[in-house]
DNA sequence: CAAGATTGAACGGTCAATCTTT
DNA sequence: AAAGATTGACCGTTCAATCTTG
């Protein structure tokens, strides 16, 4: 493949700009967020890893269970609260479970479901990771905002997440309160 | 016993870093951030492949191409502007170049290196599918935001990013300029 | 048949080892 | 020896297919 014509390489004088801009400074802030994500999730699953032997996934999945009443959850409530998929679920259990750290047991109101309970070596584990993890937090993602920043941020990405969830294709999250009466759904 | 270690949360909590509550409000900004971009960038991810049959990694890394001088970057500074491990972009790399988007190519000032050149096909089915992304952008992220809300994020997740590299288990990465000049980076 | 969970295959990424060039 | 890129082995996740139960 020879390259391209020469085309002198003035940075944005050759812009198509159909549509949005790609140089928006609104198309910015996007990029702002996917790369503030990308390196402070990667810090969290390190140092979550290096402490505690715990992926931030796994970590996560033992925070819902921890908060939902009896420490249980269905596998399906779970994807949905982990934002996995249903097999992806199935295996992060698979492994927590292999580690002590959950158990399974079938759902008594209905024999096809299956719920995930935190054992009590779960929970402690958790607890010694969650030192971990808030510091983490603090350090790498809250320090460097305001209280004004960090309550933007908390309102108005709560916004989004809902935004971008109605219309998306897999349906609508119409589970819970079917083995359990259940605390109402943080946000979604 | 109904939560993890009983904490007196009281509300309106504004006291600075310390022994972090998991139920404060900081706190779920940052799940409130987690969860928002899993939503989002699922979804951009999806439309992208469906209409364009690019990934979103893969779209990014056309764009990085698209925007560097001359159409071509080091793979090593790929990597980093991707936020991939340089395995990673070999492969991601190896994908594209298999479609015909991108050409490899011995870096001329160092035969240690390689380099990445976006192909006339790259380019065209980077402006096809950035009408679908910059499109999905605007309409899973930015609508639910006010202009206000969208300056902030810009403006204060840059810094997270920064923060968050900075004292990385692994090293500064001032890469880049060894074979091109180039151009500044966009938001350290 | 529809829904919940699991399994097998494949994908996309990382880490550690390797090869080449400086 | 150090640095850039690639390769091999492996890991975590998804998709499609399957099994079971309502």
């Amino acid at each position: 493949m020879s390259t391209l014509p020469p085309q002198p390489s003035a940075p944005g004088a050759d812009r198509p700009a159909r549509g949005p801009d790609p140089d928006d400074p609104r198309i910015e802030a996007w990029r702002a967020f996917l790369e503030a994500h990308a390196r402070v999730t990667r810090r969290l699953d390190e140092e979550l890893r290096a402490e505690h032997e715990l992926s931030l996934a796994e970590y996560d999945a033992l925070l819902q269970l921890a908060r939902a009443p009896g420490r249980r959850l269905r596998m399906s409530v779970l994807a949905d609260r982990v934002i996995l998929s249903r097999s992806g679920v199935t295996r992060l259990i698979d492994r927590l479970a292999a580690d002590g750290l959950v158990g399974r047991e079938p759902c008594p109101s209905d024999a096809r479901g299956a719920e995930a309970i935190l054992t009590p070596a779960g929970r402690s584990r958790l607890a010694a990771a969650s030192r971990t993890h808030l510091r983490g937090i603090e350090r790498h993602f809250l320090t460097a905002l305001s209280q004004a920043d960090v309550e933007t941020i908390g309102r108005v990405l709560g916004g989004v997440a809902t935004q971008a969830c109605a219309g998306a294709v897999s349906g609508e999250d119409r589970a819970a309160s079917d083995c359990e009466p259940g605390e109402p759904r943080r946000r979604a």
